[in-house]
DNA sequence: CGCTACGTTGATAGGGCTCAAGTAGCGTGG
DNA sequence: CCACGCTACTTGAGCCCTATCAACGTAGCG
C-alpha cells in the first residue's frame, strides 16, 4: 500500500540509516561548525551584509551570476519556476546555509531565492572567493562541505518524496525542521511555521487541503499540538515518536514496537 | 486534477522555461565541454582507472571518503539506502559526471554507485584535487561547474516527481535520457533503457507497472516505439512532441494548440 | 465591519498502488 | 532439443490515497 514504490530488491539485509533525532552532542558539533564557518567566512573574504524583509529576493533566475550568499540570519525559500511557469520551492534554507550554487555551471542563476521574513544575508563574491580559496584551504574546504551537504539534502527530499505518504511525508517536513533548529543550538519542541499550508504543499508535492488534514491528524494522534490560533505555531512533544511514525510510513505494517 | 500540488500564487507571468529539447548548437556546445573537462582532469592530477562491470560497486555508504569519481563510458546508478533499508536511486551518472560528492561534508559516503553495464571510471584523490585546483583554477571551476549542474539536476527530478503525473514523468525522464545523449554528441532517436522497470519506478517514484502501463501508452500515442522483444530497447521519433507531451502533464486542459 | 488571506473540513472522483494472472525471453540441465 | 525455472514485462480488476471542488470559520486590516 502507499506509494511506496520501492520494491527493486526487497528486503535489503540493512538497518536503518540516518536517525531521525541527532543526539545532543552532534547538534553541538553542528551548531559549532555553522559558527565557525560563518567565522571563517567573514575573515576571510570581503562580505556585503543586506538585510531583507519577507518576500524580498536575494536572486532571481534568469539574472547573470556573479556572487553567493549566505544566511546570518531569518529563513528563506528558493523557488524554481516549471516548465509553465507555475513555482517550485526546491529548498528552505537556515542560518549558515549557501545559496546560489545553481549559478555556478552557466554564470545564471536559474531560481529564485525568497526572504520568509525579517534577515540578513551575506554577499560574496564568487571570484573573490574561489582566489582567496586557493589561498586557504580551509575556505575552500568550507565551500565544497556546503555543496555537499547542499547535494544530500536535496536527494533527502527527493526520498521522503517518492516513497512516504502525506501524512508521514509532512511528519518527516517537521522533524527535518526541527533538526535544522537543533543543528543551530535552538529548541527543538516549538517549531513556528513560517509558511502557508500552500507552500508546505508546494514544497511536500501535496494540496494545501492534505498538508492540513495532515496536521490535524497528527494533532489527533498527539504527536504535534497547536499552540496559536492561526495554527502557524506548534509544539512538537515526543520528536522521537514523530520520526518513528516517518518510519512507519516506510514499512506501514512491521516492527512497530517491542 | 493531477497531482498538481502547485497552487501557490495562481497564473504567474512566465514564460515556459528549460526547453525540453535543446538546440543542436546547444549539445555541440556541451559534448565539447564534457571532452575538455575530461582532458583537463586527466591533465592536471593523477587518475586511477578502473574498468567495471554491471553491479559492480563505485564506492559504498558509510564507507570512508576519499575520492571522488568520473564516469569515463557506462553508465551508474547512484543509490540511496533510506530510512528502513530500502534502495532508492537518486540519481544516473553517464559519461563527465562526477560521483561522490555527498561524500566530502562528513568525510563518509552516503549513498552506493553502482555500474550498470560495462564501464570505465576514473578516481581521482580529493585531496590531490584540491591541491591541483588550488594551483590552476581552470580546474576548480570545473570541479564547480560539475557540484553546480548536479544541484540543478537534482532538483529538476525533485520538480518533476512533485509536478507530473506518472504518463508525463516517465516521459520527462525519456527527454532528459535523450538530452544527456545529445550532450554526449550522440544520437537521441534511440535509447537503450538499461533497467528494469522497476529501477525506472523506483527513480520517478512510480511502481513497476505503472511505468509498464505508461510506455504502452505512449506507444500507443506514437510517442514512442518499442523495436525489440524485450521491450528495453525503443525508438523516439518525435523528441519535440514527447517535451510537449510533459509540457501537458503540467497544465492540462489549455492552450494546447494555437 | 466588510474584505481578503489563510486554514479547516466534507463529499466526490480519479490516478496510481496492490493483487493477481498470464506471456515472453533466456539460461540450465536432462 | 525441449522441459523447466527464473526473471522481466504486460495487462486487468479493485481499492485506497490524495486531488478536486466546495462551503465555512477565523484572523488581520483598511
Amino acid at each position: 500500500m502507499f506509494q511506496t514504490a520501492t520494491r527493486i530488491s526487497d528486503p535489503s539485509p540493512m538497518s536503518p540509516v540516518r536517525a531521525a533525532v541527532a543526539t545532543a552532542s552532534e547538534d553541538q558539533a553542528s551548531s559549532h561548525r555553522i559558527a565557525t564557518s560563518l567565522d571563517r567566512i567573514r575573515q576571510s573574504v570581503a562580505i556585503q551584509r543586506r538585510i531583507v524583509r519577507q518576500g524580498d529576493f536575494v536572486y532571481q533566475a534568469g539574472k547573470a551570476f556573479a556572487q553567493l550568499f549566505v544566511v546570518n540570519t531569518g529563513m528563506f525559500k528558493v523557488v524554481n519556476l516549471s516548465r509553465d511557469g507555475r513555482e517550485q520551492i526546491v529548498a528552505l534554507k537556515y542560518r549558515g546555509d549557501w545559496m546560489g550554487f545553481d549559478g555556478i555551471a552557466d554564470h545564471r542563476h536559474d531560481c529564485d531565492a525568497v526572504a520568509m521574513d525579517t534577515g540578513e544575508v551575506w554577499s560574496i563574491s564568487y571570484d573573490a572567493l574561489l582566489q582567496a580559496g586557493a589561498r586557504e584551504p580551509a575556505l575552500m574546504a568550507t565551500l565544497h562541505r556546503a555543496m555537499s551537504r547542499e547535494i544530500a539534502r536535496d536527494r533527502g527530499s527527493l526520498i521522503s518524496v517518492c516513497t512516504l505518504p502525506a501524512d508521514a511525508r509532512v511528519a518527516d517536513f517537521l522533524c527535518n525542521w526541527a533538526g535544522a533548529l537543533a543543528c543551530r543550538g535552538l529548541r527543538t519542541d516549538q517549531v513556528t511555521l513560517r509558511m502557508t499550508r500552500a507552500e508546505i504543499g508546494n514544497y511536500l508535492g501535496l494540496t494545501l487541503e492534505t498538508v492540513s488534514r495532515a496536521l490535524s491528524r497528527l494533532d489527533r494522534e498527539g504527536l504535534i499540538r497547536f499552540v496559536d490560533k492561526r495554527r502557524r505555531e506548534l509544539h512538537l512533544p515526543d520528536l522521537p515518536a514523530l520520526g518513528e511514525f516517518v518510519r512507519q510510513g516506510v514499512e506501514p505494517v512491521s516492527q512497530t514496537l517491542q
